[in-house]
DNA sequence: CGTTGCGTTGAATAAGGTCAAATAGAGTGG
DNA sequence: CCACTCTATTTGACCTTATTCAACGCAACG
């Protein structure tokens, strides 16, 4: 069953999400320093920006409800979906190298997101190790999370890279407590093949041939995971490319 | 002209990359601590690895001397280069999420690291703000990297992406004191292709009518670039894919 | 009830991939 | 230093995959 954080109040320590987010590991007294400095639930609505690229970095944004992505901006105007993110995931870490952000990031759905002043977590992190830790440990997975997405642009098929996409969701969700085989996408099909390195319409015809082949049901944004076990074989079993 | 590293003291305050390196910025008592923990010149020979996916993290490693890359692996073996490394690079922040490295590291030509234990890293960054702040910048860093090469990856043509790959790596020898427009590639044709999702045979291809554009000059593995203009007008300009 | 944005599907096309053969270089042992 | 071997590179012919272009359906919304 979906956790309500409607009803939560909105400190970290009673969050649902704290052992996904930030605060991650902190004893209770370490815990009430983290609150101190988090400006709880900043709204955003569907289609505006938490930030833009270029923007100066003030905070970092932990997401409490809702559904966002990141998009990375070419010269030219070509941009790139290089990410999707939901609750409990920590956005921003990007500008930290220059002080401005990087890409824009885009509420898919009205969300909610709780602020972190970043000259302040970087103070607090120096005075409790174990809050220094997880931030690093965070900071690494973006990157193992981004060298997954390299490996899957670099070298898979559009077979390969949807089913790769709906299993990575399928998880993503089941570890938040929602359902691992039915769910909505929250982004349109353009947005997943700019994610993904395909057209939109590849999109469409690999879901169609998925549906087709039994491995899902999709009607537009629901999808709901038949055969998991043949969608993870399309992902992992091939001689080469 | 290079800077031939051989001929300096291999302690942080007097290297050469320092200011490319880990302790950029720090002041000269903060050096010497640093110093202090650094074993350096650990030498690895061409073909050898400098640590494997699934290898415990003990520390991270700045590159003094030689060339190195990093693959991440597939289950079913596909193997897929997430990065090239020089001189100043720091190499194993994917390592830390998990305590184990992602990726392989390995020297493509005779090398020589600085080891850097990353606990003791991390007790040092607490005491040290600016060394903590700069450790944060360079994971940052790697994180807008490796966007970089996910929108390579996911929106630019086979020119495109060797343009940028020609580019990037100019201005990489550039920063580290060589020639821009005269290098040496380090790694093989099917390497490059790896890195940039293409074949071994694309990238000869591609290299071929770059030159007889008069965009450059190769023999081998030695590159020339004669137009950087021209080759930097190839990425950035079309309105879409 | 038209408008608008999103999704589906088909046919033609282009970009890279695959396979194969020839050549060039680098490393090794005599 | 040379011959031999092995690997890397180049190039051509053909093929596969995904893109492009276009038409149409559907649902939400003013």
């Amino acid at each position: 069953m979906p956790v309500d954080v409607h009803k939560l109040k909105t400190v970290c320590s009673s969050c649902s999400l704290r052992e996904l987010c930030l605060p991650a590991g902190l004893d209770q007294r370490e815990l009430e320093q983290v609150e101190r400095v988090v400006n709880r639930r900043r709204p955003i609505k569907r289609g505006d920006y938490l930030y833009r690229a270029g923007s100066e970095l003030n905070s970092l944004y932990a997401i409490r409800t809702g559904f966002m992505k990141s998009c990375v901006l070419h010269d030219d105007g070509r941009e790139q979906v290089a990410g999707f993110h939901m609750m409990g995931d920590l956005l921003g870490l990007d500008a930290i190298s220059s002080n401005k952000h990087t890409c824009d990031a885009i509420a898919l759905e009205d969300s909610e997101v709780c602020e972190i002043p970043f000259v302040v977590l970087e103070r607090l992190s120096r005075d409790i190790p174990s809050l220094q830790q997880h931030f690093h440990r965070l900071m690494s997975r973006e990157i193992v999370r981004d060298y997954g997405v390299m490996l899957l642009l670099g070298s898979m098929l559009a077979e390969e890279r949807l089913a790769a996409f709906l299993l990575n969701l399928s998880q993503r969700f089941a570890a938040r407590g929602y359902s691992s085989t039915e769910f909505n996408l929250r982004m349109t099909r353009e947005e997943i093949g700019s994610y993904l390195g395909l057209k939109l319409e590849t999109i469409s015809r690999v879901l169609s041939r998925f549906q087709e082949e039994g491995l899902i049901e999709v009607q537009s944004k629901r999808i709901k995971i038949v055969n998991m076990g043949a969608l993870r074989a399309l992902i992992g079993q091939h001689d080469c490319h």
